[in-house]
DNA sequence: TAGATTGTTAATCGATTAACAATC
DNA sequence: TAGATTGTTAATCGATTAACAATC
């Protein structure tokens, strides 16, 4: 693999579909596929495709194509999903619990090591057999154990908060679902899930008459 | 409002945030804002800001810069967010009723009109005082009411079924969370929320010492 | 070998930024 | 009026697409 000096956020934006698509066909027993094909599947063009993925190096054949296998896996390898991550969810209401399901049924490569609620109702309550801690113990829970990523699932009001806490107990990266522009030191990666934007989007383009989008 | 023959999807990606740090200016109780001091708030350019505006129309005034309240009410009316949108549930498990009590604490806006589920635990099941129905009954449901937007959060293997239903049923637009790529009439607006591809960039971030991204 | 398909360079396209005249 | 700031055109930048030589 090249070391990627600097690859744009529109190709990150596409590995993990390239990965979704390879994950399909692993499964139906395809073991090649030229750009093109996958051009025809995925929707980018077959130019786009090899351009992203020789921002990591040369995984195909001329004359063959890619290995199915292999370039699944090495997707993987590129996006960081081939090992484990230990996770807490701040928010533990709805969202918080469905996110809390996805990790744990999702099997391997995520563990929610803990979660927190402000809400005296929700603290103690239990979410695969996981216990819901008072938000007030974040900070020291995470001074004690070592955690990856922080899931803010909380309201607008404690976002911030809970990303602060989150920096300073020493995570790597945040994924924000809270509807705020988060203030955070770049060297924690930040992913933001803005539901409430992706819906007026939608909204936008339900109103046009001719949305090609 | 001007006539809008083509404006860039990136654009419209970037209005709810416009329109949400004018919420927050409003309830400051400011009153008027140049593209500079937001430029200084949102983080795109002063210039950005002004192109973006102008795909709509002037909203400003030279030497004044904009009017909060005016600016953000016409920005909800680009968007469409000025009138309600009624919306049915496809998947009630922990994601589709996190979604549904977002709609229904979200006060105006949008109304959630029905539920379903394969799962016939879940069938019958109140949420916000709204019985969850069985999937099977979604054709008949949308035949016989008018519905805006389908919200898919089943799995991936019931998600395309429930697409087709409610394209069928006269939707206007889905908000999908399944991690599948629907298929779907263009008239049809598809915004999705594909929240595994979302975390997947966010360990590729993780993994890169200087994540300036 | 001949055909297929990659890897990569060059051309194009579109989006962002800069500049500034118009004007409140 | 003078100062501020927009609306808009022009310049730049970056991302996508096209083309094709390399090579399996």
């Amino acid at each position: 693999m090249k070391n990627p000096i600097k690859v744009s956020n529109a190709v990150i934006k596409r590995l993990p579909k390239y990965r979704r698509y390879l994950e399909e066909l692993k499964k139906k027993g395809v073991d090649r596929i030229s750009s093109g094909e996958l051009s025809k599947m995925i929707g980018y063009t077959a130019s786009q495709i090899r351009q992203d993925l020789n921002n990591f190096g040369g995984f195909g054949q001329q004359g063959y194509g890619y290995n199915v296998e292999s370039l699944h896996r090495q997707i993987g390898v590129i996006l960081g999903v081939d090992r484990d991550y230990g996770i807490v969810i701040v928010g533990s209401g709805n969202l918080g619990q469905a996110i809390a399901n996805y990790m744990h049924n999702y099997g391997t490569g995520f563990s929610v090591l803990a979660m927190f609620d402000v809400k005296p109702e929700l603290v103690g309550r239990r979410v695969n057999s996981l216990a819901i801690s008072d938000f007030d113990e974040l900070g020291v829970y995470l001074a004690e154990n070592f955690v990856d990523i922080g899931v803010i699932t909380t309201g607008a009001e404690s976002a911030q908060r809970a990303a602060d806490d989150l920096v300073k107990g020493g995570v790597k990266g945040i994924w924000n679902f809270a509807p705020v522009d988060l203030q955070t030191p770049s060297l924690v990666a930040l992913e933001n899930v803005h539901l409430s934007d992706s819906l007026h989007s939608l909204i936008y383009y339900i109103n046009r008459t001719d949305n090609l989008q």
